[in-house]
RNA sequence: GCGCGAUUAGCUCAGUUGGUAGAGCAACCCGUUUACACCGGGAAGGUCGUAGGUUCAAGUCCUACAUCGCGCACCA
């Protein structure tokens, strides 16, 4: 028999190609305008009185590329914005890009490091310069990134968390905030990194277990253990608990001559429940200046502090022959020395540890004293945990609500000062004779109360103050336009590890500067992990960008991947044979509408056709009911279900079963039954094409201009509407 | 130490308010019929971590334990 190529699209008779189509289509929806939805209501696509679906996109670091973590976010994010923008509603999404403070800069003092340079020996201003220009040329491959996924935001609307507006409502928001007395500048103890000479929040630290020897020394009649002798200098307390029966001589507040490393020291008994007195001896002396627990106990006591190591990490005048000597080095003599006064008892040799470091350099922390700004916390928790207990915010998964409490009940002042150049200043005065701090907005004060000189703060806010605010910020706040329609937002979709780093925070900030709720939905991701559910990481090697799996297996396989069998909250182990098995999915979709349109030749999709044989209709009570069904989880947010059911429906079901079955009807004789199964095919292409949009933008937009020639894109049809 | 999560087929994971265990991938057998070999058909594969409890009925609820993962806090 004479094969006979069917009249269809010549692209039809070819296998899908995604690299041909994808930045095709893109260019398409960008310059069709339809991402932003004033456009969508000015065409006609939405209608002005429509309910608003907004998400504020978490900026990426404008510094780097995507990583797979990132084509998480964004393929989740987008499916909602094109499942809300198909339902009609007023749906925007607002891309941004992150100038992510200390983190942009390590990536650009590594590289002054290798051209041989230092941030320290650089102008301020020109340090600025030289890393602005270094992060907005690099946003521009992060934002490229972005566009390969298929992400439908509204790129009209990017917000860079630099942007000159951003940073004046930031200023404004921290000026507020020090006339309300949320803010307040206090001595406090800080997490300081000797490398990056800056101070560090908790969670910028992280804790490494050392091994190192633990000393004990005599110390008038007591022995005391120390892991580090180096901040032994000015000790002058000793403290033990007050139930410890060894010590019941002993009264809290008696002092004592002891002979110590640079001669005698008057010292004070502290009595304090704080002691674990099975830990060494059940006595230690304390160094407040240099230790969060022994500030503590200082605070309480009201005792006196003192600054041992500077911030370079040397000793200080107060360590005598020692000064200046960095306390990697210090250690060793210093044992020495007070072995040979005798006062070295004994040393143990294996004492395991935990010491903090910074997360990013491993340097080990030194606890330091530092004039610092602090948001009290307690007051603006409060409210958020209010909202959270109304069921005002929802989380998904719903167990993350229990870790938001748990985060909300147990604040402590944030310190939100960073001594990098990198980031928002601080708008702020602090007096070189009294230090005591203001905020000044409009750089006009010169003078202290107490008469001093008042200087400019040279310190940037910490990042997630002003991300903190993205929810508003990125709607333009304080212009009110955007926020007035899209705030609060409809969900805030990120990062589980973000729990408590940034959600509460939005939560805060919105309930202080707005008194509205941030988001009505919170849905987060787990971590994107490798073949093995393993960590990626640079140092493993196993780190899989997500822009090499988009050339060779398109977007679209690479989305359906990530999001298939994906719960919120828990990570996905991301395979290579996943993926390949959803490029083959989006081959099997372009033949299904090969033979579709083949079969069906000459024959126009009439969606109102209603002269269907009753197998038909019972197909169409099947179809229309698992249309239903995923319309119900795709408000629920259950994606990896939907996805999963509308692979199982178009390849299982329609293609191999329908599809075969319909052969023989094409085929016969029966004009009626051939016209209604060529309709039922060509509609049900038409609603898988569409309901698969969200998940597979670009096969499905390609394949919606194959089908209809002559009409609008498919970003903008109408999700079914199925009548029960 | 405190908290959270997980434990279901070889692998990755679903399993809705308790009602006879599901999917994808891989592996196995058969099949080159003109939508597609990036294919089709078929079969196989699980005492649902362990031990108790509640119930007519438990993968699902409760308790304890074990193992793994994650987070937080801390150790003078």
């Amino acid at each position: 028999m004479e094969y006979k190529e069917p009249n269809i699209d010549k692209k039809l008779l070819q296998p899908y190609n995604p690299a041909e189509t994808e930045d095709r289509i893109y260019k398409q929806w960008e310059e069709s305008g339809f991402f932003n939805p004033d456009v969508c209501i000015e065409k006609g696509a939405t209608s002005p009185d429509a309910k608003h679906f907004s998400i504020i996109m978490p900026p990426p670091n404008a510094n780097g590329r995507l990583h797979a973590g990132h084509s998480l976010v964004m393929t989740l994010q987008d499916i909602m914005t094109r499942y809300h923008r198909m339902k009609g509603e007023k749906t925007l999404w607002v891309p941004g890009a992150d100038h992510a403070g200390f983190e942009t800069q390590i990536v650009y003092e590594r590289k002054l490091e290798k051209e041989g340079r230092s941030r320290f020996d650089m102008k301020p201003e020109d340090l600025y310069k030289e890393i602005y220009d270094f992060t907005i040329e690099s946003k521009k491959f992060m934002e490229a990134d972005v566009r390969r996924i298929g992400a439908s935001c509204d790129w009209s609307r990017e917000k860079f968390t630099l942007d000159p507006s951003v940073v004046k409502t930031v200023q404004q928001t921290f000026d507020k905030m020090f006339k309300d007395d949320l803010i307040y500048r206090g001595d406090r103890i800080v997490n300081w990194c000797a490398k990056h000479q800056t101070s560090l929040s908790d969670l910028e630290t992280e804790f490494k277990e050392k091994a190192d020897k633990f000393y004990y020394f005599k110390y008038g009649p007591f022995t005391i253990g120390t892991a580090r002798p180096e901040t032994k200098f000015g000790d002058k307390y000793v403290v033990m608990h007050p139930d410890d029966k060894r010590y019941a001589e002993y009264e809290h507040g008696d002092k004592f001559i002891a002979e110590w490393i640079n001669g005698p020291i008057e010292a004070t008994i502290i009595k304090d429940d704080s002691i674990d007195m099975e830990f060494g001896t059940g006595v230690m002396t304390i160094t407040p200046w240099h230790s969060n627990v022994d500030f503590d106990i200082a605070e309480k006591y009201k005792l006196d502090k003192e600054q041992i190591i500077d911030w370079k990490g040397k000793l200080m005048p107060i360590a005598g022959e020692f000064e200046g000597q960095h306390i990697s080095k210090a250690r060793a003599q210093i044992v020495e020395k007070l072995k040979e006064k005798g006062l070295l008892v004994k040393v143990d040799d294996e004492y395991k540890h935990n010491v903090k470091v910074c997360y990013k350099c491993e340097t080990v922390i030194e606890p330091q004293i530092k004039d610092q700004w602090f948001v009290k916390m307690a007051p603006l928790a409060k409210r958020a945990l209010e909202v959270v207990e109304a069921g005002k915010i929802k989380f998904y998964p719903s167990n993350y609500e229990k870790i938001f409490k748990y985060w909300m009940e147990n604040t402590i002042d944030w310190n939100i000062s960073r001594q990098i150049i990198w980031g928002i200043p601080i708008p702020a005065k602090i007096c070189e004779k009294c230090k005591k701090g203001y905020s000044d907005l409009e750089d006009e004060l010169t003078t202290c109360d107490c008469g001093g000189n008042l200087q400019k703060d040279t310190d940037t806010f910490d990042t997630w103050f002003s991300s903190g605010q993205w929810t508003l910020l990125a709607l333009g706040y304080p212009d009110l336009k955007d926020v007035n329609i899209y705030h609060p937002t409809s969900v805030m979709e990120t990062g589980a590890d973000l729990i408590f780093k940034w959600i509460p925070r939005m939560v805060i900030f919105a309930l202080y500067l707005k008194d509205e709720i941030a988001f009505q939905d919170v849905y987060l991701n787990g971590m994107v992990n490798d073949e093995k559910n393993q960590k990626m990481s640079k140092s493993k090697g196993n780190v899989i960008s997500p822009v090499d799996l988009i050339d060779i297996y398109g977007a679209d396989a690479l989305r359906m991947a990530l999001i298939v069998g994906n719960t919120p909250g828990t990570d996905i182990a991301l395979s290579k044979d996943k993926i390949k098995a959803y490029k083959h999915f989006a081959n099997k979709l372009w033949n299904i509408a090969r033979f579709t349109l083949s079969a069906t030749e000459g024959i126009v999709c009439d969606p109102t056709f209603n002269e269907y044989t009753d197998s038909e209709k019972s197909l169409i009570e099947e179809r229309d009911n698992l249309i239903s069904e995923i319309t119900k989880e795709m408000d629920e947010y259950k994606f990896y279900l939907v996805g999963e059911k509308l692979y199982a429906y178009a390849w299982t079901r329609f293609a191999d079963v329908i599809i075969e079955e319909s052969k023989s009807i094409l085929n016969g004789e029966d004009v009626n039954a051939k016209m209604a199964r060529a309709q039922f095919l060509l509609n049900t292409l038409e609603k898988i094409t569409t309901v698969l949009h969200p998940f597979m933008p670009f096969v499905t937009e390609e394949l919606w201009s194959i089908i209809h020639k002559d009409t609008g894109l498919l970003m903008v049809e109408k999700w079914p509407k199925i009548n029960n």
